[in-house]
DNA sequence: TTCTTCATGTAATTAGTTACATGATTGA
DNA sequence: TCAATCATGTAACTAATTACATGAAGAA
């Protein structure tokens, strides 16, 4: 019976809980408030609520929108009750995919022009990413909805910030070690040693 | 036919380009070298060298090991260039998945402690990643086969310690914030406006 | 001999994505 | 009335995970 709930679930479960949303409502307020560290594709965020229907935590009330039927869904009181146990269990460690520093470790096999553009091109995400989040930041300023809720997204906010900060600093540091390189081959390779024990010695 | 290759398989690839690897070897290197960056988990990375095989950019010979069969994988031609080209395309852009920050931004339907035993366990985390990836570091400071590629590992590994020490800052600075809270609900948001403001004003 | 760790995979399941399709609303 | 954008989903596919199973080697 009831599959187990996956931490996309509990998260729309949690937008449920303040109050009813349609399915529209739910992806665009996944995407606007977590899609940084929370990302899910748009399609499959209006699947979810179903499931929640399924296992008893929301129920569903069916309108009409013109013609076109448009659900909206409500955390039953058993969903409540879910919700909050689910914020006594522990949290899931952080994941990360970071492609570009796959091809650092694989530098060798291509050109120093090549590893720099990856970490260029990092670095512009960064900014970007950086740039949104401001925006959305920004925004929420004039908001009335979420008056009650803003230090809970300013200080989710300032993960983000923190984190594209961490990518911009790294890709910065990263281009200018590479840059003096003659190349990404080994030829480089005393200075690998120096960096590593430059690494190392960041304990202490 | 050949099914497009995932990011991956060519980090799969890109180990049998420097030289044959077994199954098992595989396996290793992708989680000793990149499960920081790139995590996947073991069984699967069984089955992607086959998928290289029959894409013809590896080719397998079958050992035995005692009675058991065993595989050894080594890149083709074709899989070299493929390995190459792959390093002129852009990379993907970075991925995260915080469940942690995901409770921050929830933590009104719940407790202060709760909150707070959330991001201690993430400072954890961090910890241990930290420990981990020295750990690591340390022993290529050892081995000679990857001596004239220390360039590569100590800049990727530079990465790992950025974020692992980024999770670390914001964790204790999230602590100390909450701990000024008397609660996580809405009275508090006086700070949150400030909050917000103070994370706006990080840029001019 | 037995325990542990190293080694080698397969089968079943699932969470999530891509691609597709189309109705409704609003402003020019 | 046309274009753009807002809104609402479904179907097909796939990358990846979990759970299972077991042989080999070395140490005690």
């Amino acid at each position: 019976m009831a599959t187990r709930l996956t931490t996309t679930s509990y998260a729309v479960l949690g937008l449920l809980v303040s109050r009813p949303h349609t399915g529209y409502e739910i992806a665009q307020q996944m995407q606007r408030a977590f899609d940084y560290i929370w990302p899910r594709a748009r399609s499959g965020l209006y699947t979810e609520p179903k499931l929640l229907v399924k296992a008893g935590l929301a129920s569903v009330s069916h309108e009409r929108h013109g013609r076109r039927p448009r659900a909206i869904y409500t955390a039953t009181p058993d969903g409540h009750r879910a919700f909050r146990s689910w914020l006594a269990t522990p949290a899931a460690p952080p994941v990360i995919e970071i492609e570009a520093v796959l091809r650092v470790m694989f530098a060798d096999r291509g050109t120093k022009a090549q590893l720099l553009s990856a970490l260029r091109e990092l670095g512009h995400q960064a900014d970007e990413l950086q740039a949104r989040a401001l925006a959305q930041g920004a925004g929420y300023q004039a908001e009335g909805e979420l008056a009650d809720r803003m230090h809970l997204v300013a200080t989710g906010g300032r993960f983000v910030h923190e984190y594209a900060d961490m990518l911009k600093r790294y890709a910065a540091w990263a281009i200018a070690e590479v840059e003096t390189w003659p190349s990404t081959g080994p030829a480089v390779s005393p200075r690998g040693r120096e960096l590593l024990d430059e690494q190392l010695a960041l304990f202490d």
